[in-house]
DNA sequence: GGCTAACGTAAGCGTCAACTAACCATCCGG
DNA sequence: CCGGATGGTTAGTTGACGCTTACGTTAGCC
């Protein structure tokens, strides 16, 4: 309401996924993770911080869509989430595009609109 | 120093542009400035926060590179520094790569190697 | 059933970030 | 020079975040 955008919905997934990126430890496990499946004990034994930090960590990432969560026994294999990344890349994409888009219309304005063809 | 990646001088960026764009306040103003420049009072005026709030995010924005400062008179003209949003790009591709990479490399592992040609 | 391993969760703590209010700096017209 | 306009800066507050310690939960093993 604070805005003319429409961003009740489409803004909230953007904004969850920026904010879990946000994060270095947490891009550093989403690296960890990029080529592999690992529990969350083997994700946690290759950071300084504690393992408890380790799990809320993978919650939040898990929350963004980021990475997916398996259960196998006792353990919780990990693996990255493709499909959560393609809303930080949409908003760039739409970012250029408008952008490019705008700086389009400006020239053809600048220009008189007569050198189309 | 915490771990055995090369982390010091490049994620330094990444850090800052991530950071940067985490918060929604700040990608709308670079929304805002997508296809037009503004002044700092121009972009106050369509946001509800105080003017100094939005000198703070733009003295953040501007930090990470992601717009400039154009002097005219008393008034601050800012514009979007394309080049700042290469970072994030560059991570996310960066990633994706990675991935893949590392899952046709698993892949021809568990093939057996003998299904290249 | 008891024991251990692997994990998530809750409470508490220190730190950082975003905001507001008040202040300071710069530029321009009279 | 003076007054207003534009806008960055500082001090202080509040809320969120990341981390640790302690505890609860589930699965496998004897």
């Amino acid at each position: 309401m604070t805005l003319t955008l429409a961003n009740a919905n489409v803004g909230f997934v953007i904004d969850v996924a920026f904010h879990a990126l946000a994060e270095p430890r947490r891009r550093e496990i989403l690296r960890v993770l990029s080529d592999r499946e690992l529990a969350a004990g083997e994700i946690a034994a290759r950071f300084d911080v504690t393992r408890p930090a380790i799990s809320q960590h993978l919650g939040v990432l898990r929350e963004a869509g980021l990475v997916e969560e398996r259960r196998d026994g006792t353990r919780r294999r990990y693996r990255v989430r493709t499909a959560g990344l393609e809303p930080v890349r949409a908003w760039l994409d739409g970012f250029w595009d408008e952008r490019l888009d705008a700086l389009k219309a400006a020239a053809e304005a600048e220009a008189g609109g007569d050198d189309l063809g």
